[in-house]
DNA sequence: AAAAACTTTTGTCATTTGGCAAATAGTGAT
DNA sequence: ATCACTATTTGCCAAATGACAAAAGTTTTT
């Protein structure tokens, strides 16, 4: 929960009558490797600090093929941006990789918090923002490089991630077959 | 100007003693063909709303390529998100493609309608928020998709910029060479 | 109009990556 | 330990893309 509350007061000032409704609101939740996070059909969570673990975000393409559109580990949210903005059902889904304990804002929660604490919606406001420039920041770069130096960039930005997820996941999400990574990890 | 307004209203509700203000606040400016609208050394006009015209973002890569990270194009905000985030000044830079009218919030103007209209900050945020999220799912499937893939989609989604957009940038854009963008071409 | 500067196309060949299928390794259940 | 299941590696060849250089086409300047 610690790592929560620090997280938030990075991006904002909160003090202790707020922090403890914050804490109040939060609902642990356990997710086994394989499992959803959110998904067609079921009424989305929508907001999740990720207190353990690794999920995923992914989403059919036009060919069939899975792909896996970025990974979400330890102390980050979560969020199905989609959902988030009332958008319709989205077609993506949240997958946990490995086995993760997190801290979930159910959808009334969230009202309450932005309707009680004043500076709940820029502090929310900043850290969607912060997330989707990264995010931006990450992918950009990535279509003028090739799989290899996409693979080693992974692994220089998320060197524990890398042994923790299956091949297929991450080269679906690097943009390459899984024989292809396989053959770069060999080259290394 | 009308175009600015329709578009503001499209995220909240204004009413026209509002409106007037935003427009007193609004500088109209040119740019013709390749001169940028912020680089380094300048003092980053923070935000403009593309009234004619297209603008590219871009930056140069480790190998010293300069690579398009995305095109902005009429009646979009083009917002040079690193200096708006109050980060260390941006390794990116923002150039004309074709000449440009634009209207242009300088800071102060930007802090003024933040502490005069009471949606000013919602509005923005939720301009901000839908194109990140814009570009994100822009992105993210070009990765798996190949080269002539991106370039038809490219197409579809901007009918009217390809013959606009020298090829060079285009081809950064889509993660290959000029050369490979030029036989695409010639394949379709 | 000619020259200069820039952009796009094309040629040739090397390298990267994909597709498919089989082999191997790893994991979990009984 | 064995079996079934899944994940990863490997082999082979085809297709896509890059690198480099030259040619052709456009635009701008003089």
């Amino acid at each position: 929960m610690d790592h929560l509350i620090n997280y938030l007061l990075e991006f904002g000032q909160l003090n202790q009558q707020q922090i403890d409704l914050i804490k109040r609101k939060v609902n642990v939740s356990e997710l086994k490797k394989g499992e959803y996070f959110s998904e067609a059909g079921k009424i989305p969570k929508q907001v999740a600090f990720i207190e353990e673990g690794i999920l995923r975000v992914c989403y059919y393409n036009s060919e069939g093929d899975e792909i896996t559109k970025y990974f979400v580990d330890e102390n980050n949210f979560a969020v199905d941006i989609n959902s988030f903005n009332q958008k319709i059902p989205s077609s993506e889904y949240v997958q946990a990789v490995t086995d993760c304990t997190l801290l979930v804002f159910a959808t009334e929660s969230l009202n309450d918090l932005s309707a009680t604490i004043i500076q709940w919606d820029g502090i929310i406001n900043k850290i969607t923002e912060k997330a989707l420039v990264d995010k931006v920041n990450k992918l950009s770069p990535m279509l003028a490089e090739d799989a290899t130096t996409r693979y080693l960039n992974f692994l220089e930005k998320f060197p524990n991630l890398a042994n923790r997820i299956p091949l297929s996941y991450l080269a679906s999400y690097l943009g390459i077959t899984q024989s292809s990574l396989s053959r770069i990890r060999r080259s290394i």
